[in-house]
DNA sequence: CGTATGAGGTTACCCGAGGTAACACCAAAG
DNA sequence: CTTTGGTGTTACCTCGGGTAACCTCATACG
């Protein structure tokens, strides 16, 4: 029975099925069947569903564990103690950074499979709602917004992330550019570049607006438009 | 064979079918499943099938139903010769109103199932794809970026659209201020606000970070607009 | 010593959702 | 009268989440 000193096995056990999780999603990505895991851990499904109670009780623990360490990241950057700009570009290379690094592990938290719990219409998944909560702290308490201060906080909070999960999927998926440019876009957007920069003047050809070519070595990837 | 003329009957049927689908999907949110929609359209679910190959055959026809017109507002949006700013709250104005105008439809389109056949890893539904194509090439016909104008666009197009889903979404959520209150948040960002506000004096506290409720203002708010 | 107890584990099952096979019906074309 | 093609059905398969019931072994205890 008892003893419960201080490492009850039963934690011990918890971790080690977390672990075989892990490795199953890191393989399979997200999405990835308690059969799979059960058998990665060398058991069956029963004894999964002792530890976790359902599939999101498992999918919310991994979550946690993992996201701790890219809050901690982003945290971290949000207070270092440097020019606004850089440090929104330190907090945009951390994301980026992190994602690049364990592609799978992050699409799993950014991307939950909507089985996964989340009531429905839920966007950002838990690790990226604390990421917005976050950035709109961090703005809350450094940048000076007159009224509406908590309002623009929050819903930068929540687009800022949006803006950076989706380019940073796409990124990741195309890799159109180093990290260090993929950074410096999305600051520039975020520093109104696209407010200052000028006008070109109006091509002949009015019409047509989508899929044009690629400029540059873009070389993007196709979508037919049409309706 | 088929006198493929213009009202087959069966081009019909498949329109009835995708309106039942449509009633489904308006009540119960994606998700809905074959045989929810089958009852709904009066059937069983292996004329679904015929008409459909499966449920991501299903699905993409009922979005590109829906899509053509989300899309063509945004298209209207981004061409209407207005200064820049007006012209980009009027596209973000156009995509919150829809939206607003019917959640379920565009919860379906913006949140795809994960099941609904996009490959892993696909982070913009294909509706979004699209309008995050359409303001690339909008930006890239629009604005004199240098070199890297093609990255750029490309990226801020993402970007941007995922700005406006996440941003969207918490709004539809929560509904925390007007949608034109919103739409000059977002603009606001996208104007360089963040860069251009004041530092705030540090103050003593250093931080309790996290804490989603709703901040002090987000409700009641003041008066004043922005400056 | 025998036994109760509770973790760790298993097999076998239920259910709902996607998807398919095989068969029945009815209208028009020949 | 029969072929053809579309509409429709029932009944089934598979797979994934989730559960019930039962087994087993070490240990604490009378």
């Amino acid at each position: 029975m008892t003893g419960i000193g201080s490492g009850s096995g039963t934690e011990e056990r918890r971790q080690q099925l977390l672990d075989a999780a892990d490795r199953v999603i890191r393989r399979d990505g997200p999405g990835a069947s308690m059969n799979a895991i059960a058998a990665e851990a060398g058991i069956t499904k029963p004894i999964l569903y002792r530890h976790f109670t359902d599939k999101h009780g498992l999918y919310q623990a991994l979550a946690e564990r993992h996201t701790a360490g890219l809050l901690a990241s982003v945290r971290a950057a949000l207070a270092r103690p440097l020019e606004r700009r850089d440090l929104v570009e330190g907090v945009l290379d951390t994301y980026l950074a992190a994602i690049e690094a364990r592609p799978q592990v992050y699409r799993f938290l950014t991307h939950p499979e909507a089985g996964d719990g989340l009531g429905p219409g839920s966007p950002l998944a838990p690790a990226l709602q604390k990421i917005a909560d976050e950035i709109a702290a961090a703005v809350r308490h450094q940048v000076d917004l007159g009224a509406q201060a908590g309002l623009l906080a929050e819903t930068w909070g929540r687009g800022i992330t949006g803006m950076v999960l989706a380019a940073g999927d796409w990124w990741l998926e195309q890799r159109p550019c180093s990290r260090e440019e993929m950074v410096t876009a999305l600051a520039d957007l975020l520093w109104g570049r696209l407010a200052a920069a000028g006008h070109r003047p109006v091509a002949a050809g009015t019409a047509e607006p989508a899929a044009s070519g690629d400029p540059a070595g873009t070389s993007a990837a196709g979508s037919g438009t049409a309706g």
